[in-house]
DNA sequence: TTGTAAGCGTTATCAA
DNA sequence: TTGATAACGCTTACAA
């Protein structure tokens, strides 16, 4: 491996004018930037960045923690996220957390030990994680992504108003009985999902609907199962305002699974029942009957969540410069209180998997 | 941060008895090793990469170039890349090449810069990229996966068995015409499986066959615009051998387009038309018709790619190593010139998707 | 405009 | 069984 020295060597120069060279930190006479370029491009020379990061405290690396990449609701945020840290110099570290809470506290510490100036979270569970927590209070830049937690900054998208436009249209169509299949109980974007639902409806006009709800996993597999168990209950045998006429799915992988499982049971979508989901992923515009969801920004979550961990990296890199300088040493003393949560609106996108309900 | 320094002071010994209780290196009193470790966990101490790194001239990272993450092929791929390395202490850099050789320089730079011990690497076209050959040159170990590469190792799926058994499938059902809609012209996987299926329809008993080919990207927008345009062209209203009876897709992405074109040219699938994917990815068992399709051992292809580079990575450090003690510098006089090529089998999966040909 | 040298946090060599 | 100390490859005062 070619180094710094190696390069100041044929050059004729000290290592720090290499090394000035490459950074632009002090003026250089143009005859030695020449002989140096030309004798880094000769050796091929690439500096190397542990030894950088040793010294500068910053890896220009993040940690990116996320639960399930064969989501593709994940793969489009994991791929937008990667590119905009990688257009702003930074790398990205993958962490597949598979919502393990033991895994995500084995992830933080391999972060922290390669020194990531900041870490893109997608939360699994309600509770924040302890390692996550340890990390923050270290000190350790982290923006949350998708699912909120109150105390951390964050980007999210409304949720609670896709839901409210889920219920809207479903209560305009004349539907008075839903099945919700939403994701873990308690998650926030379940539950405002679910909130946000209640309220469209109501203002819909149905004050009172018949409102059945099951909780599970954010997999298609949870939506198939769902159907099926509803279906050996009798929930779609039932008559009147007991039937529901139309299926909410927390997201588009429930969907795509309580599709499959309708079909298996005769029920057309959306003659016999209708079908919505939320993410807006790729899929669901091709499937059929296409479905009606809504649709996330996902890009641009992913670039302001980029964008507002890589602020707070830059504040907290400054606060510790200033705060060395001076040498005062309250951490934190003067750190805005002020936690961030961007909010991004979101698109109900109406497709042919919503119809009025069957009239019995 | 609190360093290995602090740790010594703290527990009243040097810093290499600090690192080496860590290592386990060299043996150490029980006392001391308790008191070391006492001052480990009061301090809060995690050894820095960055510097363990530096010395060892190891960072105990991979990188993995991936073009497209919101393909859940890609998506379940690197995730369970992610984790087969995560289990054997390495961990992942994200880089997403979307199949542009520039990006693919550029990340590829970066990564040895950053002192990657491996390369997983998916090609996204059919000339290998001069900065990964130079990466290569430059000694890092590469494992090539999915997309082969000659002279390069890797790890692959037998895609013209797939396509071979396809094809004797759509034989046996009668089917004389189809259209095959490719990924990109010339790439390996869509070489291989469109020569695969050519041999199984020689082998249902169709010695001619009338096979119509399109190229393009392996992407669901492909899939839809190839069948709109073949529409356009007539090809859907001609008679007898001359109107395809099965489109025969590339990949899983391309098929779920083609799928949704189909429908809205008023082709029933499989009634009018028969339709088929490859990889087989979770939504292919969800849509409706749920898709015929070449199943992928994507879980032991990941496996088997992070397998084979940490062999490599590791008979490269040895032989470093060995290199170096015996003083001896004929660079890799001893380098096993054979080159593993990995293939793993495939599963025909069939489904809806498919049935025999209209009768006309 | 350039060079010298200290230090970043480790591991490893050599002594004790 | 332990401790000094020299690397590792780089940046950055401080000098010249």
């Amino acid at each position: 491996m070619t180094t710094i020295k190696d390069v100041a060597r044929a050059a004729g120069v000290s290592v720090s004018t290499v090394s000035h060279v490459l950074s632009g930190r002090r003026p250089i006479s143009e005859p030695t930037r020449l002989r140096v370029m030309e004798a880094i491009e000769r050796l091929g020379y690439r500096p190397n960045r542990l030894a950088q990061g040793l010294v500068s405290k910053s890896s220009r690396s993040l940690g990116l923690l996320v639960p399930d990449l064969a989501n593709p609701f994940f793969g489009s945020m994991a791929e937008a996220m990667e590119i905009a840290a990688h257009d702003r110099g930074y790398s990205v570290i993958l962490c597949n957390t598979n919502l393990d809470p033991k895994r995500e506290a084995d992830y933080l510490s391999m972060l922290l030990s390669r020194q990531v100036d900041g870490l893109l979270y997608f939360p699994g569970t309600r509770v924040p994680n302890r390692a996550l927590l340890e990390a923050v209070a270290a000190g350790v830049p982290v923006v949350v992504v998708d699912e909120r937690i109150d105390n951390l900054p964050g980007v999210f998208v409304d949720n609670f108003d896709g839901g409210r436009q889920l219920g809207r249209l479903l209560a305009q169509l004349g539907h008075r009985s839903l099945l919700f299949i939403g994701g873990p109980e308690g998650l926030p974007t379940v539950t405002d999902r679910l909130n946000g639902l209640r309220a469209g409806l109501a203002e819909g006009g149905r004050a009172s609907v018949n409102l059945l709800l099951r909780f599970g996993e954010y997999r298609a597999s949870h939506g198939y199962e769902i159907i099926h168990a509803c279906a050996r209950e009798g929930v779609f045998a039932a008559v009147g305002d007991e039937r529901p006429t139309a299926v909410v799915a927390a997201n588009d992988m429930i969907a795509l699974g309580a599709l499959r499982a309708l079909r298996e049971l005769q029920l057309h979508v959306p003659r016999d029942c209708s079908l919505t989901g939320f993410d807006g992923v790729e899929f669901t515009a091709m499937i059929t009957p296409s479905l009606t969801t809504v649709q996330q920004p996902s890009t641009r979550v992913a670039t302001a969540a980029v964008e507002l961990l890589l602020q707070r990296i830059e504040a907290h890199e400054n606060h510790r410069d200033r705060e060395r300088a001076a040498q005062e040493h309250q951490p934190y003393a003067d750190a805005a209180p002020v936690i961030p949560h961007v909010v991004l609106p979101v698109t109900l996108v109406v497709r042919e998997s919503v119809a009025p309900p069957p009239r019995n």
